[in-house]
DNA sequence: TTCGGTGTACTATATGACCAATACACATGG
DNA sequence: CCATGTGTATTGGTCATATAGTACACCGAA
């Protein structure tokens, strides 16, 4: 359970946290049944405040990926994995729909538009291992 | 010089229109010496406010891309369209690291990334023709 | 039972983006 | 000259995000 948060992303800190989360149970790093981190020790661990931590549970929790176990946490869904891949391929492409979008309006050449494809992605690649 | 904004994508309204104008000025959609729309008239047609306009202009003089002729209009700089290009490269790849690194770091298989990418420019092609 | 940790709820405050309205200085065309 | 259209500046308001602090109900272990 590794996040990482980054203000003035336009993204939400609320939101950035629903889409790890999200993909955290779509690889199994967290699975069904167990419990994810309190409000207050995730909120102490990304130095946010509790609240945002709160709103982020609470959103996942109406969409049926955790579960309230009122005094002893917050559990992943018995279903949640299934809905949490699909969910996850639905989100990326959503991303990458508009950014690809934005780069053919622009007017970028399809060449140059797939060498810097190639580029980020070698680049996250590497940065990741 | 047509722009298309669109509201709650996360990104300011103000930021669109220095990105699209960029955009425009790197493509020799609007050439250097030529008046870009005034302030109210890109207003009334974007059905934004004038302070937003008014605000994405300030921007772009400041990064020298316009200049004020006072009582008259704003006009893009003479040695605009080579910085716009070299910007929109940046700009644009910027948000393709952004969000490839996403999907790698999500767990995502490079295949399936591979496949949405391709899904995203073929449709971006499709409805830009 | 008691205490600490859990989720949950509520109010207040600060910030940034955006809208709304107004006012002023300047240039152009009648 | 003067009316119109420019850019520019200022003030105030709304909304969403995020923070800060407090309070309550629940569970489990000591």
């Amino acid at each position: 359970m590794q996040f990482s948060i980054e203000p003035n992303n336009g993204m939400p800190i609320y939101e950035q946290l629903v889409r790890q989360i999200k993909f955290a149970v779509a690889e199994g790093v967290v699975v069904p049944g167990q419990l994810v981190p309190s409000v207050r020790e995730l909120a102490r661990q990304l130095t946010i405040n509790p609240n945002t931590v709160q709103r982020a549970y609470q959103q996942l929790q109406s969409e049926e990926i955790l579960e309230s176990l009122r005094g002893r946490g917050l559990a992943v869904c018995i279903g949640a994995k299934r809905r949490c891949i699909s969910d996850r391929q639905s989100l990326l492409a959503e991303r990458l729909t508009e950014v690809v979008g934005e780069a053919v309006r622009s007017g970028l050449d399809h060449d140059r538009l797939r060498e810097l494809i190639e580029k980020a992605i070698k680049q996250a690649i590497r940065s990741g291992e």
